[in-house]
DNA sequence: CTTTTTATTGAACATTCGTTCTATTATTCT
DNA sequence: AGAATAATAGAACGAATGTTCAATAAAAAG
């Protein structure tokens, strides 16, 4: 039999992650990728193909890796409408805080990439669509739980609240301060038809 | 004297903005902007110095022609809140019928380049301050004209349908369906507390 | 040991990139 | 007419781009 490779594949894509998230498709040279990745050339071409295969699966990667991380919070135990709200904190403050202003993968390659790729494109609304997803699985659950107004349409409200949160992660990209970006959430949660009792 | 200029300064920027709009700064060559443009390589150079002495021009040039075109629906006479909900609705308009998803130069610009590129942050951050400054106007009055409550403040909601609409032409671009861009206009508008009496 | 597959290493490929240059032509003012 | 400036035209630059290739080293299975 052969070799086994010595590197780590889902760590060689983490450091793929890192650089396309940090520039963008075109802003990283293959250079660049394998600086970051510790692979040489010949080993990237042979495991992905080429630039664009390598960064569908940094795609791929950040939507099983990071995404989920998020979506946690979405997720965890105990009042659904408190899960929407820190989800939206986490979001905020991630976008305030991030020094290095890389956003969010999937918006900066929904924006660079997916009017001139429709593979691209096909698989950043596949992935935004599980966040989507994840948004009303939560508001069904604050809706059945009494916490919102029947009048509250989970799909529809998820929909809003992820374009609230592509909105945040674009416009955190200026820096605008943690004081608007706070505006922005908190009048968001306003649209969220909660009951008097909440 | 000297012979005069045989372009027009402000077409060639039309063109040079409509290049940069759709294919964005790194994917848009001096070649492209050569064929755009008309103008041969030493005239460009000679009139913007380099590529990106073009792109602030074309930048400044989009926010001076494009955007007051949008503006002037926030403007116009009649009940301000009626103009806010007839611009988002312009805005969805336009993000979902728009073939080429070319989105709004500024917010495109904003994921692209302002995180590496500090004079390129200033100026979008400064246009699309002006953009906010018109939907705050916009909501002054009707808050003056009793149209929405004394609880909504100006500047925080104007903060927050800027980031609903940027949010909108970010995802525009996954051509996911007017039904889906609806929705997040529709409850953006929502979070606006309007008086019972309208 | 031999075979087989992989990784390593570094050179090299052809294109394209942004930019500069020289030369020529055209037009307006003195 | 002559000086001055701008547009036109196209060649050319070095650097960077994505990609391919050949040669060697390494390790597991037969």
């Amino acid at each position: 039999m052969a070799r086994p490779r010595e590197y780590h594949p889902g760590a060689v894509l983490d450091r793929a992650v890192e650089a396309f998230w940090a520039r963008g498709y075109r802003a990283t040279s293959v250079d660049d990728l394998v600086t970051a990745t510790g692979l040489h050339r010949g080993s990237l071409y042979a495991a992905f193909g080429d630039k664009r295969g390598l960064f569908l699966a940094a795609l791929d990667r950040y939507a099983a890796t990071v995404v989920p991380h998020w979506l946690a919070v979405l997720r965890r135990p105990g009042p659904a409408l408190e899960a929407v709200r820190g989800f939206l904190d986490m979001v905020t403050d991630y976008a305030a805080a991030d020094a290095r202003r890389r956003g969010c993968l999937l918006a900066n390659t929904a924006v660079e990439l997916a009017p001139s790729d429709a593979e691209v494109s096909r698989r950043v609304a596949a992935h935004l669509g599980r966040i989507e997803d994840a948004l009303a699985e939560a508001l069904v659950r604050a809706r059945t739980a009494g916490e919102i107004g029947p009048a509250a349409d989970p799909r529809a409200l998820a929909r809003f609240l992820l374009c609230t949160i592509e909105g945040l992660l674009v416009l955190g990209k200026l820096a605008p301060g943690r004081a608007a970006l706070g505006d922005m959430a908190a009048w968001a949660l306003a649209a969220v038809p909660v009951l008097e009792d909440n």
